[in-house]
DNA sequence: CTAGCATTCAAACGTTCGTTTGAAAGTCAC
DNA sequence: GTGACTTTCAAACGAACGTTTGAATGCTAG
């Protein structure tokens, strides 16, 4: 008892969650078969359903493991913002974009869920579709209230819709990357280069967030 | 022979078509079967085989109904544009999601079919990435064009990216309309005004691909 | 009317799905 | 070692899947 086991404690919870990241993502919900994931995960048939009760819970789980985090560093994140009074829209934006873009650089564990994630925001599933909105609720509050207080100049209702298109953009980018080529010309290699695309991303969303209020936006107000 | 018949020529194969538009739409591709599908339209079970020969190739033609004639009106706006030597980005832009956004506005076959679509650009199958991608191919090499030769100062890159990031913003406001609501204070009722999103979605995306050019981006092309 | 073709229909095909079961194997305190 | 657990395993469950079949029906030209 002096020494922790060598074996993690839920190695085979661990596996199958690993599993699940990668499949769900190449293949879906769906798409992806109990058998086939616990075959890749080198775990028997059974042991979905003995360590998580039912392939949903699963999904729920594979959730949870590392999207409640994320949220919890883009709140830290923003509450270092506000303690040191750098409320810029463009600091706001790094703060939340930052986290998932730096999760696609870990070596595989967090990229294949962050193109899972991406994806999932348009799932068609009602019941995903409501446990990631309320796993997102606390830090979209957060970030809400500090972008009325960072840009009070501006109507509600856009601000609501300008976060919509906000968060578009990043699901997007984060789904598709390397996945859908619509445009020509894309170079993959460079796509990883989180810092780079951080960088292309904010000035982006920023430029866009700040857009001129044109006249019928703002007789909607 | 004078007449034309009243019954469409082919009325089966055209309320299959709707009802996978719309169970697509809710369920997904995997998420909706056959029996489930057919029952919807009113349909025999083996209709969709007799008409379409198989579930994928019924996929394929519910997206070649309105997609290619819907792409067909962005480059014939685009022309329009190019014979009236008004190629601003802002019009580009709003040739590129007028009709996208107006078809929503559609009693109820266009609506369905745009929330579908904007979901599958992220769809996992290889196959439906592929089917789409090479549908958008025409259009999209026109508008690259255009709008390289509107932003002249641009570097190739990062207009690729910021293509990419509209086109991102619009497919997720066309996919999650309605859907999730990550952003408390949505109010539904004013979402299907598609003009007063066109101009709310065309000032952030002009502001976003006309932003300034930060000197990581500048260094990278 | 009838021959020929297009379409619809009920039934069944073999396969795969998520889940359950009960026995076997492993683990740890005492 | 023994007993009380947790975990793994092979096998099977009923249900649902996409697709096929062959007969029945509808339609139209000659």
């Amino acid at each position: 008892m002096s020494i922790r086991p060598i074996k993690p404690q839920h190695e085979t919870r661990t596996r199958i969650l690993d599993a699940a990241e990668e499949l769900f993502m190449l293949h879906g919900f769906e798409g992806t078969s109990m058998r086939h994931l616990t075959a890749r995960a080198g775990v028997n048939l059974a042991a979905v359903n003995y360590h998580f009760g039912s392939k949903h819970a699963l999904i729920e789980a594979v959730f949870r493991r590392r999207l409640d985090p994320m949220n919890a560093e883009r709140v830290a994140e923003l509450a270092r913002l506000e303690a040191s009074n750098n409320l810029s829209p463009d600091s706001i934006i790094r703060a939340f974009v930052g986290p998932g873009l730096r999760m696609i650089e870990d070596a595989k564990g967090g990229r294949n869920f962050i193109r899972l994630l991406g994806r999932t925001y348009t799932e068609p599933a009602k019941t995903v579709r409501a446990l990631i909105g309320q796993m997102y609720a606390p830090a979209m509050e957060r970030y809400k209230s500090a972008l009325e207080r960072a840009l009070p100049q501006m109507p509600g209702d856009e601000l609501v819709w300008r976060m919509h298109f906000m968060f578009g953009t990043l699901a997007y980018t984060l789904a598709a990357t390397d996945t859908v080529q619509l445009i020509a010309g894309c170079k993959p290699e460079d796509r990883y280069d989180a810092r780079l695309l951080e960088d292309r991303l904010t000035a982006f969303l920023a430029a866009g967030l700040l857009a001129p209020l044109k006249s019928s936006i703002k007789k909607a107000a």
